[in-house]
DNA sequence: CTGAAAGCGCTAACAT
DNA sequence: ATGTTAGCGCTTTCAG
């Protein structure tokens, strides 16, 4: 068996609960947390934290639950969180649910039961089944906002405006939207953002798809929008933006001079495209960071500091985007 | 509090214990086990695995520890580890280390207190900082060889074998070779390969860099290729293959027809760059899910089947690699 | 086949 | 300021 407390406490000559209190901050007299430290270093003693967090309640672990760890996107909410939860000394179970709805409601089952709080991450579920299976006070939505949880989100709206007013601005008067998921919430939303602008009486937005959110899917979607009088094209994201440049390449169409292509998200292989792919900046390590931070505040600390919980100030917080222009859009073909 | 033991227990109408065996398999009477179950999801109980890690010393988890999340290569493994684990009903912690000595090391410990066991992925330490640390019985290292610890890793000189072996049957006689971090333990493998191989008295290999295993590095490695005699460029990784595509690209030289791009590790974006590359596939997830097989035989089951332990079979496993032959290879130029 | 009781490693009253 | 004790939720002897 590993260094316990016992070990510690006898090492230094003082009972248990002064190793405790000498290492979790308790009044103890210097010289005897001096030598408490030091036998502890001397043993390399660590905490057993299942055995901290069955007395306090804390685990000092947290869960974050994503789609898909591949996904570059998904990656960079994962970055994000655990760079954070490091430096608060808080351990993070990451589980990847694999797209599929079942598997994440059994972890966030699992995870909720066995952490101090769960970052969910564009979970799949409906509103109702997540409502059902999380526990408000402990889960933090990640892109995703269902009424009644604490969520963090990016202003797609205003991402997609920006793109919008961007190729406008090219003098683009005819452009495509590739839909992704029908059922999805980051599809509606877009969507939705889309709906809310009026681009302009001499403006036309047309809907191809929709695809799966992939380099395969933009693949397909190429075609499509060849097929149609569009100048430019606004993708799911940036996967199937690049995808959709793959196909353009492939069929010999010059991007931009003969069709702009704009993404969502900034994959950090955005701009390692041929060309560069301009891309409505979506802060996903920030997102993530951010959801962090507001679970924190929710349960006061992962180090048990202990600051009265409360209620978040800010239950549903939306982190600013911006467009990345880079050379995938240029000015309409005459 | 969260429903424990004790209230399946009376609402099942028996004592803790025996709901403790229905639920772990243990001897009760079928109408017994089949009440204390109906009672557990009635109520919507999950185990405390904490408590249940304190009593059988096994938490059920384990610890994967990488460089960084964001590097597609690691997502990979990642991604390979959770998903087996997942099937075998075993919690993953994920320490990103970015890449930090430091980081990495107290990450090992840490998670070697806290765990079944851990997974270590293309650590950055040295074999005698790891040997310091890590328990070399609840340790597996991926894609990492240290004497005396278990390991999983790819046939790195194979692949080289096979990339220069197709180079030459494409008539290259020239080929450099980009180096990446002079200090890995992966740069050195490639390199001791190369060595390793009698391309032919015919055959020049060019040693470039080293440069930054990034695509910035490969940036930066183009206009150093292109400065010599190769016709064809073997890269340290996709990464850096994709840079060194980019660049060529920007300076006009047409890939493969004037140079051929080999890379190392068949990561996803490897077949969507232009042109697609041909790389040395390295089983990635693979790699993982062997190195997470390797770690369950020998502490014996992650839901403490109670195999016999004992030593692994195999202590040091080594994967196949292969040669994804893509567009950016071809005939060399007359 | 089932219940009572001990105790995993640790912290938090409660004593001293 | 330090030691003693109880007990977190669970599994596991040990009785019955």
């Amino acid at each position: 068996m590993r260094t316990t407390v016992h070990d510690v406490a006898s090492a230094a000559g003082v009972s248990v609960s002064t190793v405790s209190r000498a290492l979790t901050g308790g009044r103890v007299s210097p010289a005897t947390r001096e030598a408490v430290l030091q036998a502890a270093e001397r043993l390399g003693y660590r905490p057993n934290r299942a055995a901290q967090g069955l007395i306090t309640g804390r685990t000092g672990n947290l869960g974050l639950i994503v789609p898909d760890l591949r996904n570059p996107f998904f990656a960079d909410v994962a970055k994000g969180v655990t760079a954070r939860a490091r430096s608060v000394n808080c351990g993070v179970f990451i589980s990847d649910t694999d797209e599929d709805v079942a598997a994440e409601l059994e972890a966030i089952a699992t995870l909720g039961r066995n952490t101090d709080g769960v970052l969910l991450c564009s979970p799949r579920a409906g509103d109702a089944e997540l409502l059902e299976v999380a526990d408000p006070e402990t889960t933090v939505l990640v892109h995703r906002r269902v009424p009644g949880m604490l969520s963090v989100v990016a202003d797609i709206a205003d991402g997609t405006r920006q793109a919008i007013g961007h190729l406008r601005a090219l003098g683009h008067r005819c452009i495509a939207f590739v839909a992704g998921p029908e059922d999805s919430w980051a599809g509606q939303q877009r969507l939705s953002a889309l709906a809310g602008i009026t681009a302009g009486d001499d403006t036309e937005i047309l809907r191809v798809g929709s695809v799966a959110p992939t380099f395969q899917g933009g693949v397909l979607a190429g075609d499509l929008v060849l097929a149609g009088p569009a100048t430019a094209v606004l993708a799911y994201n940036d996967l199937v933006a690049m995808g959709l440049l793959h196909r353009l390449a492939a069929r010999g169409v010059a991007v931009p001079q003969r069709m702009s292509v704009v993404g969502y998200d900034d994959i950090s292989m955005a701009m390692m495209s041929h060309p560069p792919l301009t891309t409505v900046t979506v802060p996903k390590g920030r997102a993530g960071v951010a959801a962090l931070e507001l679970l924190l505040r929710r349960i006061g600390g992962a180090d048990g500091s202990g600051r009265p919980a409360g209620s978040a100030r800010e239950p549903e917080i939306t982190l600013a985007t911006s467009l990345a222009v880079r050379d995938s859009s240029g000015v309409a073909p005459a």
